[in-house]
DNA sequence: GCTGACAAGATTGTCAACAAAATAAATCGC
DNA sequence: GCGATTTATTTTGTTGACAATCTTGTCAGC
């Protein structure tokens, strides 16, 4: 406590937060796109961001690791994880097989408690998106996402979807047609229509369709390989 | 000493194997159920084990908690996990979602070596099926699902899978009829021929049923809490 | 004889120092 | 002045020791 002057945030106390809870934070600086594909990750920095070990750290970029969040490199450090064009329709692959089923279930069990989260949910991003509050729109509509999962009730898929968004993110920041912002609300939209007539074979058709129409709007033929994209850019 | 992993192998000399490895070995090792559910991982056995330091275990043991196949109690040490009748339904619904689109992706994409892979891993089942070898059974059948998850080249989908095949063991340790072969192999035979004849959607169907099937045959109903089952076991 | 507290032992969690590797800087040669 | 080698600094990886916690075994008290 006695140490002072750190750019931590609310450190207010002695938080001691785990490396789920640094894991989280990480997770969630990536979906905001606050922190960009390639970005070194020192120990040092976030031991001071979070105000916690090295050991702490070093566990929860491991976590990181496991998920392909960040890219683990041995005697070189911890980098956001720059997808290759492959792995990003692989993500996507994957995100086909899953979320259309979560959004079945979703929209199968949600309760009316479930309904008003949802409904609120929209209401921010219609206002995020009109205002051109890029940074929280695009935060909200991966959040979407996963609060479907939230609502099915199966916290494996939870834990799936949450590293699909996250990647996701990943993938548009490289991607990603710049200034157009990917997930329309409107899919999301109709979504929630069909969460509200309880139409489940609906919900997972307009999530197949909302997933195809993201990865569309892509650019996943060109090299952008991450990393090493400066030879390429340099070329000439 | 070695209560566990005495199989280690050749630890001849310095293997240094890393905590991937590792997790692969704990992996197999819960398939094969020879680490049944509660069993206590303690560090400095796997040290002994595995011949590396505590830190290498330390890492393992995280990286198999954050896919929930130890359970991480602090101060008291990793142990396999017991899954609960929810988390047992949860893996069931998530292997539902995700395996019915691996095998059809499968079905769509295997190569003519591929198909030989199945038919030389189906002769191995059949072998440990006639013979008792329920051990070999159990990871054969295990090892049909990861296969076809390899085919079908979406490295998430097989993560994914992976770890919920594992998972399912810890579920047949608990809740299974014991002495009953889980995965009947009439099963994969039915897939095997729906992939000769490139029947991405009878793949997909079978599967699903495939897993139905196994689902419904474990005891999903009784208490069977796992770690506390003996205070309910001595009840009275 | 049984219940409670208490102490000894073992196990896990954390930290700090050290070793190895890579990056950055500086010197030397051309 | 430019490039290559060498030195210095920073960053990562590992080991070991120490503190905190839990488990086990023992014993006093009722």
């Amino acid at each position: 406590m006695g140490t002072l002057g750190n750019t931590a945030e609310q450190d207010s106390r002695d938080d001691e937060l785990g490396e789920d809870e640094i894991v989280e934070r990480i997770f969630e600086a990536i979906i905001d796109q606050r922190l960009p594909p390639g970005t070194k990750l020192s120990e040092a920095a976030l031991c001071e961001a979070f105000n916690v070990g090295r050991m702490r750290i070093r566990q929860s970029l491991l976590l990181l690791a496991s998920r392909e969040v960040v890219d683990l490199l041995p005697n070189r450090g911890a980098f956001v994880a720059s997808p290759t064009t492959e792995q990003a329709r692989e993500v996507f692959e994957a995100r086909l097989m899953i979320e259309p089923n979560v959004a079945r279930l979703a929209a199968e069990r949600a309760t009316d408690a479930d309904l008003v989260r949802l409904e609120d949910h929209l209401r921010l991003e219609h206002e995020a998106h009109n205002s051109v509050k890029r940074r929280d729109a695009i935060r909200l509509s991966g959040q979407f996402h996963v609060l479907l999962a939230e609502i099915a009730g199966n916290t494996v898929a939870l834990r799936m979807v949450k590293e699909l968004v996250t990647r996701t993110s990943l993938i548009i920041g490289i991607f990603g047609s710049p200034g157009v912002s990917n997930c329309r609300d409107e899919d999301h939209g109709e979504l929630l229509a069909a969460f509200q007539n309880r139409e489940g074979e609906m919900a997972a058709r307009l999530m197949a369709d909302h997933l195809r129409h993201i990865e569309q709007h892509l650019e996943l033929s060109g090299p952008a390989e991450g990393a090493s994209d400066l030879v390429a850019l340099f070329r000439k």
